[in-house]
DNA sequence: TTATGGTTTAACCATTTGGTTAACAAAGAT
DNA sequence: ATCTTTGTTAACCAAATGGTTAAACCATAA
């Protein structure tokens, strides 16, 4: 807040505007002219700020991920139990993507997009990485406390089972004949059967 | 193939080459005259045979959704044991995708644009319901087969571990630190591993 | 008060893009 | 052979779109 002279933190509402488009429309879908008006000022600002369609797509993009890769070291860098964080981690993602929920679409579809948009993100302070994760479930299956399984195998599995809903949502409806607030129903019994599925396949 | 007068399958053509576009850049990222240069004809020739983008869209849309149907049914309309569908499913399906790559992500993302093609794929002859999967779910549960789960929610779970990996390619990738051979291998793994990992979890 | 410099706007511009048209070519039909 | 229908093309068009500009605005320092 704050900023010199009569700025409103304008920079801050087109910001605020062109997540909302972006994340909703994807890069390409996007318009300009709706951003500017979702943030009720002249076009003319977007390229004041940011210069250019591109650079304001990419202040979204790297934004977005950051606030998703804490999230993913809650199942990588933390130094509880395998199973404890399985645990954790799926109730807290479910929680926290229920609360932005078309962030994970719009990151795995521009990231198809355009791969190169990876080493952009791989910038970012949080980064995470998976060789503590894969070395504690080798050692845990070393231990009998998990039967044999290879650690990028299960973080695929991890992943997959807690994004994918959010990714698919309008698939899992149709097929589940169901609206918005089964939907939300469903994911909310998943904070815990999904951990469960988990624990249950690979617990000695 | 044969058609009348002097015409070399050009309808075919465009619609080949609409799939591959389509399927790389979706609708907004999709240009008409890169279509007609995939296909190697004039563009005037994508209205001649379907009148818009938008009609030529829906072609491939529901054409896609029609390869893609016949996979479900594996898993929801198969007359074996839930256990033996799973691992058909599993094994099938990932050989499938591998073929052809752009095509989960291609449905998801398009229904993310807009829900209502959902109507569109329902009209699809082969379009899978949930039904018989869930009793019979409910049934080898009740005969102590398989631990108690809720049917729906062992959908998404299969759904996810199998199609997430081929939607979020490019994340994996990056985590994983593998390029396309090594994608490719661990997609393979999974045939085995992920049916491994769903039994485990549900068997009694 | 006025000069200064960042901020904001309306109007404008060049290019892209989906779509159309009119002329032409090729193959039956007569 | 010529007429008619279908297929194909180059040229064209209007609308949309990302981006620019020149002028106006306005808070502040001198």
């Amino acid at each position: 807040m704050a900023k010199t002279k009569k700025n409103h933190d304008t920079e801050g509402q087109i910001l605020a505007a062109a997540e909302n488009v972006f994340q909703k429309k994807g890069m390409d879908g996007a318009r300009m002219q709706e951003i500017a008006d979702a943030a009720g000022i002249n076009k003319a600002m977007l390229h004041y700020y940011y210069r250019s369609k591109q650079l304001l797509f990419e202040a979204v993009f790297t934004n977005a991920f950051s606030l998703l890769a804490p999230q993913l070291n809650k199942i990588l860098n933390d130094d509880s139990a395998i199973e404890d964080k399985v645990k954790n981690f799926t109730n807290n993602y479910i929680s926290f993507i229920i609360k932005h929920p078309y962030l994970p679409n719009f990151i795995i579809q521009e990231l198809n997009r355009n791969p190169k948009f990876f080493e952009k993100i791989q910038q970012n302070a949080a980064f995470p990485t998976l060789e503590k994760f894969k070395n504690q479930v080798a050692e845990e299956v070393e231990k009998e406390i998990l039967k044999p399984i290879n650690g990028e195998q299960l973080f695929i599995n991890i992943i997959s089972l807690n994004i994918f809903p959010f990714v698919a949502t309008p698939l899992i409806k149709g097929f589940l004949k169901i609206d918005d607030k089964g939907f939300k129903q469903m994911m909310e019994q998943r904070k815990t059967a999904v951990s469960e599925f988990i624990i249950n396949s690979i617990k000695k």
